[in-house]
DNA sequence: GTTCTAGAAC
DNA sequence: GTTCTAGAAC
């Protein structure tokens, strides 16, 4: 996640820098406790420069709170600015306080806006005077005008606090921060790009993508079925009346579902296929236009099949995808009986949520493989082994737009507590740039691609349907357990009896070839491909590495070591403190596209080479961690694996390219390729360009940087720990005990 | 004025 | 891959 380990970003570099800390938040978000927490912490002197009280008590000026900064800082105090400096104007006169001597920070206490309103209307005597029916107001005005601090405003560092937990772990940080501590750079603490701050730093990364329009989202619900208050003008994406509103409409259809399931003996048991949003949370698509899709997607499954019902699950009542399709539901009068959302553990629905799902959905990987987070995580891990193996059976890998229905074993817990029969994996579009296959803001393509996703998810459940009225109709009632249909059930969705054909047809341009072209895990297609394409041409600067391959013996200075399959060489142009090459000696080998099976036995003695290479270095360096792994491009032809250390300290590292190309996608970790090579014969590569103009982020930390400079001044010292999956699957190699403690 | 990026040439 | 440099950003 974006988020930065409070215990490991505190303090890291030595100096005597004071700090100015600019508190950004509205009335009732805390900054008042927020310094005296940290003072109270007593690490290193500080002055709270707060206006409401500067003049004996009173309400000042901002030039008496500049003042009173200036003798602080003189005093080599540390300062708090504890007024609301919601927009750039207000903040403009502190931050040139900042200089060479004087470090600015910004902490944004952008909690909710109905906690804010809430605390202020519940205080009395607060220095600020802003107490009773006025604090709403106050404060849903003061929040319009909300400009979240960037970088370029002249701050080192902006700490962002969402909710009460990233508060007490903002205190946790300034408060351990003593006199000669300096807190690492950069931005600390975003969130997902659904909310304003995002907006900041968006146009602070140059990129100005227009993300959900959240004010204009709590209209539309408005118009639609609440009668707008001062409330839905709040910045939070959930306000008061339009939560308490869709309730009430949750509800009515939940009650109506508890009659219709418990009527009689459950033979006119309404199957029920219960999904989570596809591609909205981690993959994260636009939510008006999932909403969309999921309205029209729902609509039509309910007009050709006549029977079956839908449930949307998410976990949170303060779901912003959930508010928003309740309400294009209420406005579009679907059968409130046939579909409903449900606020619940989409693992847990039979047990806890009072409502049986047959089907569940689940928002798979496109290994088709446990883990990673979310639902796809929880849904296996509830489901237990029975459900991984039932699936290896079914399929290996699926396309996104598609989706694979299995049956569930009855040995499978999640059968046997919560009555699911069937689990269907479905994957859809991925928007997020950390993540393979991202469609990179093509909408166009993403919303057919969503589209495909649901109208394949909703015929595997149709088909269900089908067999089940099938199997009864033939044999009588239930002589079938669920879990025991045919297998015609649980083929990847097309085969199905239902008038879906004007679906397909809408699928236009869409076709088979074409999906495995861009998911890509179809990869025996791709040999046929290549005969097509010609193969690449390479400048004559980027032979160089050939033409060491082939004639290591006339190149002895760049050479380490020679054997008759490969050639290990230092890297020319170094990007880390130990950075090495491996280099095939095999001719017609290129780059990793071109790599088969059968070329298996030499990447994984690539690999075996590199980690000896690596082991040697750690004896002397015990502090160095290694990554080991194929650039999805290369610059230069030959196939080429990059062992480099992860200090990324060196000179030659110098522009965006060279970051991105060692810590996006685009860098395939060795032992994954290995993997994939194994599994498919040819490896997945992250071609997309647009990996190479990403934003600037730390590769332990993932805070964001606005130029290289800043960001190699940040990563000198980031000392937080990696993201997780780059600690699975020996992606990073750490000394072992025995390098570090040699006894 | 200085710093930084990005595109062209090699 | 690097170097060079115009011009954008600060």
């Amino acid at each position: 996640m974006e988020e930065t380990d409070p215990d490991h970003e505190g303090s890291e570099e030595k100096g005597t820098n004071p700090v100015v800390v600019i508190l950004v938040g509205a009335p009732g978000s805390g900054k008042s406790t927020f310094c005296n927490d940290v003072i109270g912490a007593g690490r290193r002197p500080w002055v709270r420069v707060c206006q409401d009280t500067i003049a004996s008590g009173k309400a000042g000026t901002k030039s008496q709170c500049l003042k009173s900064a200036t003798d602080a800082l003189k005093d080599g105090k540390s300062v708090f600015i504890d007024r609301c400096n919601l927009d750039k104007e207000q903040r403009s006169e502190f931050v040139k306080l900042g200089g060479e001597r004087v470090d600015m920070h910004a902490v944004v206490l952008d909690l909710p806006a109905k906690l804010c309103i809430s605390r202020s209307v519940k205080r009395t005597g607060h220095e600020g005077k802003l107490q009773g029916g006025k604090a709403a107001a106050v404060v849903n005005r003061m929040l319009q005008k909300k400009e979240l601090p960037k970088l370029n405003e002249g701050f080192l560092r902006i700490t962002f606090c969402q909710d009460e937990n990233d508060v007490k772990d903002a205190v946790k940080t300034y408060g351990a921060l003593g006199p000669s501590d300096r807190l690492a750079t950069g931005i600390f603490g975003q969130k997902k790009q659904d909310s304003k701050v995002q907006l900041g730093i968006m146009k602070f990364l140059k990129k100005v993508e227009t993300p959900d329009k959240l004010c204009d989202v709590n209209n539309k619900i408005s118009d639609g079925i609440a009668a707008p208050k001062l409330e839905s003008q709040m910045n939070d994406p959930c306000s008061m009346d339009i939560e308490k509103e869709n309730k009430v409409t949750e509800d009515v259809g939940k009650k109506e579902l508890l009659e219709e399931s418990s009527r009689g003996d459950g033979s006119i048991h309404v199957l029920t296929l219960a999904f989570p949003s596809i591609s909205t949370a981690d993959f994260q698509f636009n939510h008006e236009k999932a909403s969309d899709i999921i309205i029209d997607s729902v609509s039509d499954f309910l007009s050709k099949v006549d029977n079956g019902r839908l449930v949307l699950v998410d976990l949170s009542h303060k779901s912003h995808i959930l508010s928003l399709v309740r309400a294009k539901a209420a406005k579009k009068n679907i059968d409130q009986k046939r579909f409903l959302t449900h606020v619940g553990d989409i693992t847990q629905l039979c047990s806890k949520g009072g409502l049986q799902c047959d089907v569940i959905a689940n928002a798979a990987n496109w290994r088709l493989k446990p883990g990673g987070g979310g639902v796809n995580a929880a849904i296996y891990k509830a489901a237990g082994e029975a459900l991984e193996t039932a699936t290896k059976e079914r399929a290996d890998t699926l396309n996104p737009g598609s989706s694979v229905a299995i049956p569930l074993p009855s040995t499978s817990p999640l059968y046997q507590k919560e009555k699911v029969t069937h689990v269907i994996h479905v994957l859809g579009p991925n928007m997020n740039p950390q993540r393979p296959n991202c469609l990179e803001n093509d909408y166009l393509e993403g919303c057919k691609v969503l589209r495909n996703a649901y109208s394949s998810l909703f015929e595997n459940f149709a088909s269900i349907i089908q067999s089940q009225r099938n199997i009864k109709e033939s044999n009588g009632n239930s002589r079938y357990g669920c879990s025991e249909l045919p297998n015609n059930v649980a083929e990847e969705s097309n085969n199905n009896k239902f008038s879906y054909g004007d679906q397909k047809s809408k699928r236009g341009g869409f076709d088979e070839s074409e999906r495995k072209k861009k998911a890509k895990p179809e990869h025996k297609e791709k040999q046929k491909d290549e005969k097509i394409d010609p193969k690449r041409t390479w400048g004559a600067w980027a032979e160089a590495l050939h033409q060491i391959a082939m004639h290591p013996e006339k190149h002895k200075d760049a050479v380490i070591e020679v054997s008759d399959d490969l050639v290990i060489l230092n890297d020319l142009y170094p990007k880390a403190k130990k950075h090495i090459l491996v280099l095939s000696r095999f001719p017609g080998l290129d780059s990793l596209a071109d790599v088969r099976r059968e070329h298996l036995p030499q990447l994984k003695e690539m690999h075996a080479v590199g980690l000896k290479w690596i082991e040697k270095s750690q004896n002397d360096d015990a502090s160095l961690i290694f990554r080991l792994g194929y650039h999805s491009v290369p610059s230069m032809r030959q196939l080429h694996l990059h062992v480099i250390s992860q200090d990324f300290e060196s000179a030659h590292l110098k522009n965006k390219k060279h970051w991105n190309s060692f810590t996006t996608y685009f860098f395939c970790d060795s032992a994954d390729v290995v993997e994939e090579i194994d599994m498919y014969g040819s490896a997945r590569l992250n071609d997309d360009e647009k990996l190479m103009s990403m934003e600037l982020r730390c590769h332990r930390c993932r805070s964001a940087h606005p130029n290289i400079p800043r960001l190699k001044a940040h990563i000198s010292n980031c000392k937080a720990s990696f993201p997780s999956t780059l600690l699975q699957n020996g992606r990073l190699v750490f000394a072992s005990s025995k390098a570090i403690n040699p006894s």
